[in-house]
Parts: structure tokens; C-alpha cells; sequence
DNA sequence: TTGCCAGAGTGATTATTGTCACTGAAGTCG
DNA sequence: CGACTTCAGTGACAATAATCACTCTGGCAA
């Protein structure tokens, strides 16, 4: 993909222009198919990554390979973890998946802190990220902490649609993955869904018609 | 309480001197009794803190009231959220309660930017803070995600131990509250821990005796 | 076209956690 | 030294979620 100035103003407001030419002599853009991993859990990261094009999913592992959604990260956004792991070049606990095809591009880490004191929009990019992700990851705790799974469901169901809109082409398993449920329960409470006249099933995808009346 | 340069000097090792000087200077210092709010959720956060004296509990909060312990603060350590809120001044989601009496310097969110370009060592404190709390609430998150209350207690009284020791004087009210589930369940976990030899009950505190063996 | 298979639906059962309704026990304060 | 209050222990039960064991179905490939 070719990736202009004019692509980074619009996907980065803000940035001055000598960091956008920067971004662009230094990073180095990547391309990378859907469903592939970006990033896997228990590898080093060595440099900061900036989503440019696609969606790219974020979700924690645990030990026995349980995953987790964390978030997704859309055009015009970086990965906090990548920004503060690439500080002290430390093993990731995340993974990162292309849900579309995705391009990005990465920033050697040795630059991300150089840049901090020569381009004051980039502190401030960096700094806007890390306080994103953080809440975002705020969100994420307050459901797993204080909500059941069909509000959880409900909830999740409203994040896809703010990613890939009303047709959500997605199993019933991968919910339950992203959930860290198992299927049955997943798809009980779609059924649920769907008899309330908030969703409508079908084989490897599901339609959203109204979520709102569920749960205020 | 009299604060001293050395006493900067080694709760916040790597500081240059006129960082430390300009924290004497231009932050205040604020003495909490034990039991009293920091922050209380939904406030706006006008200022960043940093920890000198005491144990700072920094929880979540939801809507009904219901609580969640995220982490704690010690002395030399600093609340990410104070200084990512500072950044934008918005309100918090969070509440920070003194566990003991506490010494806390703020600084005007004003200065928490300005430095940052100032004294290189500003900078990494932040970015370290950021990490460091970002990395905390992971394995908070993973604790709720992918564990089941017994293995959550367990890990909550090892977290407890690594910040007031052996003997903890907390009712199980307290804990339930903190593990956001309901103090007959605490009861009963912690009388399953007693009998297998962990820890001893008594009124008001619990001995931690060996947590090791429990769950490898 | 048939056979296969992944995805989905469902009932039965179990495990875990939350809730209710108590009892008892340990301080503590007039 | 009672009377009261807060904390803790416990049995019974309900609710939620996880697991098991299937069946069913639509689509794809041989």
C-alpha cells in the first residue's frame, strides 16, 4: 500500500508535519493477512506499531491458552502495550490478531523515545494512548467484575458493531473465546437474544436489529 | 511531616536533583488519616500525586456502589490515572482511600506536562509509572477473567502480605468488598484455607502461615 | 448425490457462587 | 457487668455458569 502524508493527517490530526515525514522515512509499513498474528503472547516486542489500515484485535492469554479480548485497535491508533513494552523491550502477555487484512506501520523503539523531546505532538499522541487504552481497559474490567455473561454478551455485542457493524460474521465458539465462556452458553444466550428481537441468527453470522432495549 | 531531598532521594531513585528540588518546591504536601478518600469517585482529579508516607488503595467503582480492589500505592509510586487524568482534567472512575495515614505530595497537572520536557527523569517516571500500573491491572484482570474465587482469594491475601506482612488486620467484610463478592463466601474460603493449614483466623486479622502450597 | 463435518441447538447434570436466615462470639461502652 | 453492636460461622436454598452428551443442519467436496 502506498501511505501519504495526507493519509497520516487524516488518521492522525494533530501531528506535525515534520513527525508525519518522519513516520514515514523511518517506520516501516507492514502488511499482514487476515487472521494472522501480529503479535503472539510470550514474544519480545521490538517496536511500536500504528495502525493504519483494518482492525486489528488485542486479547490477553493465560497459561493454559485461555484467551481474552481486550480491545480492538482501529485506523489511527497504536497499541499502548507496544509503546511501554518497546521502552524496555519486554516480553508481551497479549496477542495481537488481524481481524481484515491489515497494514501498519512500525516504529524501531529506539525512536518512539527520541521522539518524545524532538516532536511535542508525539508525546502527545503517546501520551493519549496510553490514557485510551487504559480506560478502555477500565471498561473491560468492569464488565468481567460486576456483570453477568448475557450483559457481558450484550455489551460485546455492542463493541463488534462499533468495529464491523451490523452483520457480524462470527461463530458462536469465537464469542466464547473472546468471552472466556464456553459455546453452549453463548449460544443460549443468543437464542435469548434472538426471541427478545434484539439479534437474528444465522450459520457463521449474526444480525444485530436493536440492542438498546436490552439492559436500558 | 518534613520532607526532605534525601528522603526524595530514595523513594524515587534515577531523579535528578533539580526534579527533586522543583517536587519540594512546587508540590504540596497533604497528610491523610487512615480510613479517609484521596478520591472519591466521579471527582475531578486537579492534580498528580506522589506517594511519600503510607499505603494508598486505589479501587474501582460501579454505578450501585459496588467496589473492586485494582492495586495498591506505596511510597515512591505514583498513580497513573492521576497523571493521565491530570492530562485532560476529567473525572475520575476510580477511588483512592488512605489504608494507613498517609503523606502524599501533589503537583498542579500544569507542571506534570512541563516537566516532562524539563527533566528527562520526569519523563521516565511517568512512562515507568504507566507500565507499571498498566501491567498491574492486567493481572488484575486476569485473576477475574480466568480464575474462580478460591484461586482469587489466595492470590488477594498473598497481595495483602506483600504490603502489610504476616498479620492482616481486615475483616472478611472488607475483603468481600474488595473481591466484589459476599462476606459468606470469604467465610467459607477462608475456613477451607484454615483447615488445610494456610493461614489462622482469628477476630479482626488473619495470620498468613504458608500460601505456597496452595495451588502450586 | 452422497457423505462428511463444522457450527449450532438442547436437555441433563454438576459445580460454583450468591442469597437468606439465622446463631454465636468477641469486643466495647454506658 | 449487662446491653449492644459488629464480626464470623453455617445450613439451606436459588441462580448462574460449566460440562457432558447428544442431535440436527447447512454447505462443501469427492
Amino acid at each position: 500500500m502506498d501511505i501519504t502524508t495526507e493519509k497520516l493527517a487524516t488518521l492522525f490530526p494533530g501531528m506535525e508535519s515534520g513527525l508525519k515525514e518522519a513516520i514515514l522515512s523511518e517506520g516501516h509499513v507492514k502488511n499482514v493477512k487476515e487472521g494472522e498474528l501480529l503479535v503472539s503472547s510470550g514474544q519480545y516486542i521490538k517496536s511500536a506499531m500504528l495502525v493504519i489500515d483494518g482492525l486489528v484485535k488485542i486479547s490477553r492469554e493465560d497459561e493454559d491458552g485461555k484467551e481474552f479480548l481486550m480491545y480492538y485497535l482501529e485506523p489511527g491508533s497504536a497499541c499502548a502495550l507496544s509503546l511501554l513494552c518497546a521502552a524496555r523491550s519486554e516480553k508481551s502477555a497479549i496477542s495481537a490478531k488481524a481481524v481484515s487484512d491489515v497494514t501498519i506501520i512500525t516504529i524501531p523503539f529506539v525512536l518512539t523515545e527520541t521522539w518524545q523531546t524532538r516532536y511535542r505532538t508525539w508525546h502527545e499522541f503517546v501520551v493519549a494512548t496510553y490514557r485510551k487504552r487504559f480506560e478502555e481497559l477500565l471498561i473491560t474490567l468492569d464488565s468481567v467484575a460486576f456483570k453477568s455473561m448475557d450483559e457481558r454478551l450484550v455489551f460485546y455485542l455492542k463493541r463488534q458493531m462499533k468495529v464491523s457493524g451490523k452483520l457480524l460474521a462470527i461463530s458462536h465458539q469465537e464469542i466464547a473465546n473472546d468471552l472466556s465462556t464456553a459455546r453452549e452458553v453463548v449460544s443460549r444466550l443468543l437464542k435469548k437474544l434472538e426471541q427478545s428481537g434484539a439479534i437474528v441468527l444465522s450459520r457463521n453470522h449474526i444480525e444485530i436489529i436493536n440492542l438498546d432495549k436490552i439492559f436500558d
